[in-house]
DNA sequence: GAGATCACG
DNA sequence: ACGTACGTGATCTCT
């Protein structure tokens, strides 16, 4: 039997610290529960054990400290965030059925080592998990610790069986007491022998097994006199410390052994509750846990009803009539499953019952685009998940899109809570209905006969539909009104949702390439790569693999000696930054810099690009309107927005990015607009009245900072000053400008000085945006958009200066994302106006590229670059520059 | 699936 | 003493 024993305290610390801050709906912090849980499921994963109980601190002063009178053994309170969390653990824990450990005067430590002392005895194999090293006194040949590290918000656990152990520590596990006897530990409060540090206390442990035997003859150590003096007056100390760091393992308690087995299925009903309250439905989901009582909420709060099926050309069309003629029923609530062969539309009474329809493609005897075109006629508002994509499926098909959209819970969602990182429905009805919605995965009884089976499951999956668009909805009210309170309706109505159809139009129109020139350029590589390869082999000693970075890294650093420098959490780094560093030193690193640019270009670009070349020639991406934290798109499958352009040979991909023939390319971008923004925000009148001159900002930059004239400003100061400027959008520290400029830190700090002093709006701004995140949790665009920043409460000190960048960040990169958005809606709002064929085919966070007829360029070079600078009035103006060209890079 | 690397703004 | 810039996505390796 194998028995897994969790240190709660421990591990749930760890969560706490390592974690960012979570809050539960109603504002209870979380991070501690849900990392603890994550933690659990990882081990219990992996050990699979047969039994597990979690064992907890209760009170102090404990029995270990009780027999020293005036020491003081209070730990160090814990943070009132994570003393609130740990009842609701223990609730959570018990309603997982999980045994839980506490014994009056007992650390969590004790009982682990009572109950690990036992089960061997017993003969058990016992796993202990936890994040203090303390237990590594208690591991022997059937019992050992997980370690559980957490790094920035990763976790990582180090299995130690007494091998692993004396390997990395040179004695033996339970010298682990002797260790904390010499150094102390000072979370612990152990105050070990005055100045004997980590070092010096394995270096004796070592050479001399234990404290017993260091003690049993000061005299005879092999050490310096200084720290035979210093141990000689510790020798007290050292004798307590000892005491205070031995486990206890024969406390009096006896587990209830039967209750610690483990068992799926001894999931209480109100976990699905508590989870559920504390936001984690991504366990629920997980674990598969079933709600109890929740069907009865989910009837209260999203209205369900029956559905009528919509099976013929004639029914589509009366219906559409019917709901076009009663308006008053408000908009009409679209639902399609993900490959849009199903839909379900709900429509809730003013007075009278709700009413639903359902449009199943495999069953509709009609036309399916009639019944699409009926249904999505432009009399009737409508309200959906996700409308992008669905407009994006009635385009492909040919069809009319232009139906009014009132909402859209996907985007709702992400202007509420912009860092959730997921919007489905499910998720959005539990955090703003308090419910769940039925699930569609039909319970195939094992007696139904095939025939009633399936008739079973379209049942529950209509119904599921329906109720996934009755959510839709139920969900309008309560996002509205959030919406509201927060001043982002307009966001959603000016912004968000008229963009929609314009991406739409953009992912349906695609990206003509030159798919044959691409293939070539992919093929002109394969040489120069397998030249490269042979080269780098020859130049190692031996063949590995190159794209390995442990492979390589071993070759670097091992095998060429040649020195390291930054290490990632799994070995050597080597990253360009660092390769760069050792150009000089080997003729194999410029060749592995080449052959890892080739082999990047070739793979990603060329290879990449040509197998999502559709049969016309085009690419189409799709644009994500909900993914970033800041308010931008993204772009996926593929990616368009980082085709290559900072490198000569990059660039040469944006050569085959074309227009169809009679077409030319319109590429507008704006001119430093996160700067500009930047100067407005901030109010600064020295960035401002930099901007105005209409001069070189970086070569202005440059010349205030460095107190030189304008005219006799140097390349490298430039190229400084431009390092800067980008710096400090994001909230830099003087170290990673140094990093990024290569020069001593102390210099890049006067530089920054030098900056602040000379923008000190900017300074003086940095300062507010901080303190108002601060007070009030989160930071917002010139339009409103919002970004929660709970990480400025975070006790870890990492997470709080993100936080703190992140704040000094958002507000600039968030407007900008805003003012090219209503750019964007703009420019296609006229180009339609105006009759043109114009088509906006790409965006590329500040820059718009359109396609059209020749004739049209001069006309949509004028108009993309007014619609791009009137968007708004701001106290720099905003400037676009455009060019027109036959690729991509002659546009540009 | 996570980590490292590198492409873009 | 901490740990080093903001925001993305694709590909490859390796567990």
């Amino acid at each position: 039997m194998k028995l897994l024993l969790i240190d709660g305290n421990s591990i749930v610390n760890r969560a706490f610290f390592g974690i960012r801050m979570l809050n539960a709906p109603d504002g209870t912090p979380t991070n501690g529960i849900y990392g603890f849980l994550t933690i659990l499921q990882r081990i219990m994963d992996e050990e699979k054990p047969d039994a597990l109980a979690v064992a907890f601190d209760l009170k102090a002063p404990t029995f270990r400290h009780r027999k020293y009178e005036g020491y003081k053994a209070q730990r160090k309170g814990m943070p009132e965030e994570l003393a609130v969390q740990m009842p609701i653990l223990k609730d959570v824990l018990d309603a997982m059925g999980i045994y839980r450990m506490e014994l009056e005067g007992y650390e969590a430590d004790d009982l682990l080592g009572t109950v690990a002392r036992r089960s061997e005895a017993a003969g058990d194999d016992c796993v202990i998990a936890t994040g203090d090293k303390d237990s590594f006194q208690l591991i022997t040949d059937r019992v050992r610790v997980l370690h559980i590290k957490s790094r920035m918000g990763q976790t990582e656990t180090i299995d130690y069986t007494p091998a692993r152990f004396r390997e990395e520590y040179g004695f033996d596990p339970i010298r682990m007491i002797d260790l904390k006897a010499l150094m102390g530990d000072a979370s612990d409060n152990i105050p070990g022998v005055a100045g004997i540090g980590e070092k010096t206390a394995l270096d004796l442990l070592r050479r001399y097994g234990s404290v017993e035997h260091i003690y049993a003859d000061l005299g005879a150590l092999d050490v310096k006199d200084g720290v035979r003096k210093k141990l000689a007056e510790g020798a007290e100390a050292a004798k307590m410390s000892f005491d205070l760091a031995t486990i206890v393992t024969d406390a009096p308690y006896t587990p209830e052994l039967a209750r610690m087995r483990w068992d799926k299925d001894c999931f209480r009903p109100e976990l699905y509750d508590i989870l559920l309250r504390l936001g984690f439905s991504k366990f629920i989901e997980k674990w598969g846990i079933k709600q109890s009582n929740q069907q009865k909420t989910t009837m209260k709060v999203v209205k369900t009803c029956d559905y009528t099926e919509i099976l013929s050309d004639q029914v589509a069309r009366a219906a559409a009539d019917e709901i076009a003629e009663n308006p008053a029923r408000g908009a009409l609530c679209v639902f399609a499953a993900p490959d849009f062969d199903r839909f379900a539309f709900y429509q809730s009474g003013a007075q009278g019952e709700p009413k639903a329809w359902i449009l199943d493609r495999a069953r509709y005897a009609g036309d399916w685009n009639t019944a699409l075109t009926a249904l999505f006629d432009a009399r009737i508002p409508k309200a959906g998940h996700e409308i992008k994509d669905l407009q994006r499926y009635l385009l492909d098909r040919g069809l009319p899109m232009e139906a009014q959209w009132v909402f859209d819970t996907a985007l709702a969602g992400y202007l509420l809570d912009a860092t959730a990182g997921s919007y489905e429905l499910n998720r959005l009805a539990v955090q703003y209905l308090g419910c769940e919605l039925p699930t569609a995965d039909a319970q195939a009884q094992g007696q139904m006969s095939l025939l009633d089976a399936a008739q079973e499951d379209c049942a529950t999956q209509y119904a599921a539909l329906t109720a996934q668009a009755a959510a839709i909805a139920a969900l309008q009210e309560p996002m509205r009104d959030r919406l509201r309170a927060l001043g982002m309706e307009k966001l959603l109505s000016d912004i968000e949702l008229p963009l929609c159809p314009v991406l739409a139009e953009m992912e349906h129109t695609g990206f003509l390439v030159d798919r044959s020139a691409l293939a070539g350029f992919g093929a002109s590589m394969t040489a120069r790569i397998d030249a490269l390869q042979t080269d780098i082999w020859e130049m190692a000693g031996g063949e590995f693999n190159i794209l390995s970075p442990k492979q390589l890294g071993a070759v670097l650093f091992e095998k060429l000696m040649l020195p390291a420098g930054k290490k990632t959490k799994t070995g050597w780094s080597t990253n360009a930054d660092v390769l760069e560093k050792l150009r000089d030193k080997h003729p194999i690193v410029n060749a592995i810099l080449e052959y890892r640019m080739l082999t990047k270009l070739k793979s990603t670009y060329a290879d990449g690009l040509l197998k999502v070349i559709e049969p016309d020639g085009r690419i189409r991406t799709r644009f994500m309107m909900t993914v970033t934290d800041t308010g931008r798109l993204s772009s996926r499958e593929p990616n368009l927005q980082n085709i290559p352009i900072r490198k000569e040979l990059g660039s040469q991909i944006r050569e085959m990015f074309v227009a169809a023939p009679g077409n030319v390319l319109v590429d507008a971008d704006y001119s430093q607009i996160e700067l500009r923004l930047l100067a407005h925000i901030s109010g600064d009148e020295n960035m401002i009245a930099a901007f105005r001159s209409g001069e070189d900002i970086h070569a202005v930059t440059a010349s205030q900072v460095f107190g030189v004239p304008l005219e006799s400003v140097t390349k490298l100061q430039r190229s400084h000053a431009k390092a800067v400027n980008f710096g400090i959008v994001y909230g830099i520290s003087a170290w990673s400008l140094a990093q990024d400029i290569g020069v001593f830190p102390n210099e890049a700090k006067a530089y920054m000085d030098a900056y602040l002093e000379k923008y000190h709006g900017v300074r003086d701004y940095q300062k507010r945006v901080v303190e108002k995140a601060k007070a009030d949790g989160y930071v917002a665009t010139l339009w409103g958009r919002r970004r929660a920043l709970p990480e400025l409460k975070s006790s870890n000190f990492a997470q709080r200066s993100f936080g703190e960048r992140v704040a000094l960040n958002m507000p600039i990169q968030g407007t900008a994302a805003d003012v090219i958005k209503l750019a964007m809606v703009h420019v296609a709002q006229r180009m339609e106006k105006e009759g043109l064929r114009a088509k906006l085919i790409l965006q590329v966070h500040d820059e718009l590229i359109v396609e059209c007829p020749e004739h049209e360029a001069e006309a949509v070079r004028k108009l993309l670059t007014e619609e791009m600078e009137r968007v708004a009035q701001l106290s720099v103006p905003l400037a676009a520059e455009a060019g027109v060209g036959h690729s991509w890079a002659e546009a540009h």
